[in-house]
DNA sequence: CTGAAAGCGCTTACAG
DNA sequence: CTGAAAGCGCTTACAG
């Protein structure tokens, strides 16, 4: 059984508000008997009863993170920074893995509610929906709500986007510049931010190559159906001459694929890639990417959620800017 | 504020006792009072305040989960893996990234049992450690804990640990039935885990090649840190001819090491990785590796964890074989 | 500086 | 089938 403040303050010859007091550090206990008692917390290894203390102070410090998915790199990589932040502040975060499919969301919502989180962060615009909306306002309607990398309307909800947009209109531009003539965009699945790329791409295309088709094409999650994806949309325009895919992990498979046609990059073909993860800095031949400059992202979530917890004001839709990472796979021989 | 069971209570005319029990579904209320109790709990999106149940029923439903650096994929695959199976389970996992050095290990040892968790999963062998004994001796001595990839002597400590040392050994036999010399190992950081393969590896040096020296090096986690541990250890005994990296990661920085000093892989360097990841299939050439089945200590966490909590014998520790993966990075041109 | 008492929201024998 | 009561471990005005 755990020892409790009672069991303390009957060897210290006290009440349990005095050993509450010294536990929670209050000013006014008499020195020697914060001593003596100090000393009976550390021998029995007393560790207070958060469930109890929750109960009556009616605060948690619990902090939920929804995820899709925890095995996507990008996002663990943002998660790490804000437990990180959340914890050196003394929250406790609950993060979970929630799936793709949005209608096993609810669940999460209601344990959360459970669980009297203080606050949410929801990992990745795919969390941008009407359910989720919905869900909030029903379980979660008094808590700050952030999204990272996402936005929705909402009295308090609140979002950090990444300016992918311009971003990959940048490429676009970039690819003008290298003399390219057909590029084509592929994205793994639809999301908002995916969408938002490809509104991008779309962009480009119309001020940079506003004579050319535009060729966007869906290559699904798997090694598989990314390669299968590419080698159709090249046999179907063998005009194309420059890639930009959604996910630096597909460019790489994509690279994959491009060796194994015999075609050379970037000589035939050039390829971006988004996210500048470790796939871009290590595949052969490196691989240019869109730095969607996720660590900014994601600290700001989880400072915003601080913020937000102390009361102060905090604009609700911030945009971040992305910067274009140029490695060998864009890059000209003469250059 | 929130509705409470009382809040409900009063407007059905009924005891609180009543509504407790519809909300838990106990056996023992009149049909219609049931009824219109259900509707009531609809209405007002009754969610039960999880604090006060904890605080009674003495039991929280948590499982605690360690992992030392949550963007290490290996990891949070494993994790992916143990958080679907746990919160099928019913069970909310405490999920908390504690850095590599254990001196900042105890505070999370000590929250953990203050949040009274019931389980506690180590993912990696770098718990592993005399430290970690004492804190789950001290703060969590009458749960079970279960060291994914690891084991400890404990009361409550329980261990599944992949074969990675014997797998290493047929990594080495690998390379000699290719009719490589010099084999060499190179691992990223000392852990139990990486300190087995070392073993492995050596074992197999002393089988297959009894008269050579054997080479093993540290390179640490940092692209530059592996590339320029690589280059040294190549320039030092030019006459290596393979070699076998702790991880995938590791590996793949190895071979654009390589394509930056003109080696050929396989001809000239045969490469090897451990983990299986998508890394490995991806590379250029393609890696083989060596598969941990992370995928089955993962599941294999979980489920021990979930029969000791209901009271079934579990063995103290558990061995998972490996299995070699060949791609191209040692594959002859004959084959 | 300190203690008695109430209360946070819930569950569960116990009595009826 | 149902209610009154006690209790989980803690905090915090209030009175002294």
């Amino acid at each position: 059984m755990q020892v409790t403040i009672y069991d303390i303050a009957k060897m210290a010859g006290v009440s349990a508000s005095t050993v509450s007091r010294v536990v929670n550090n209050k000013s006014t206990v008499n020195a020697k008997t914060r001593a003596r008692i100090l000393k009976l917390l550390a021998e029995h290894n007393y560790v207070p009863n958060e469930s109890a203390r929750e109960l009556v102070k009616q605060s948690s410090r619990l902090i939920g993170v929804l995820i899709s998915d925890i095995r996507t790199t990008h996002h663990t990589n943002g998660i790490y920074f804000i437990e990180k932040e959340l914890s050196a502040n003394g929250y406790t975060c609950l993060i979970h893995n929630t799936g793709r499919d949005e209608n096993n969301w609810v669940a999460y919502f209601q344990s959360l509610s459970q669980r009297k989180i203080e606050a949410l962060i929801l990992v990745g615009s795919i969390y941008q929906t009407d359910l989720v909306r919905e869900a909030i306002s029903l379980y979660l309607p008094s808590i700050p709500v952030v999204i990272s990398n996402g936005y929705m309307n909402g009295e308090n909800i609140y979002g950090i986007l990444s300016d992918e947009q311009g971003g990959v209109t940048e490429c676009v531009s970039l690819l003008a510049a290298k003399g390219r003539k057909h590029p084509a965009f592929l994205m793994n699945q639809v999301t908002p931010s995916n969408e938002k790329k490809k509104l991008g791409f779309e962009e480009g295309m119309a001020r940079f190559f506003p004579e050319m088709p535009v060729h966007t094409s869906i290559c699904g999650n798997e090694i598989d159906t990314i390669a299968a994806e590419t080698r159709t949309l090249l046999q179907r325009h063998p005009e194309i001459d420059s890639l930009i895919y959604s996910e630096d992990l597909l460019a790489v498979v994509g690279l994959r694929t491009l060796a194994d046609l015999g075609r050379r990059v970037p000589e035939d073909m050039m390829v971006i890639g988004i996210n500048n993860s470790n796939y871009a800095k290590l595949s052969i031949p490196t691989l240019t990417s869109l730095d969607n400059m996720l660590y900014d992202v994601s600290i700001t979530a989880a400072r915003n959620v601080l913020s937000l917890l102390s009361g102060q004001r905090v604009s609700r839709k911030m945009l971040i800017c992305t910067e274009i990472v140029e490695r060998q796979s864009t890059r000209k021989e003469s250059e």
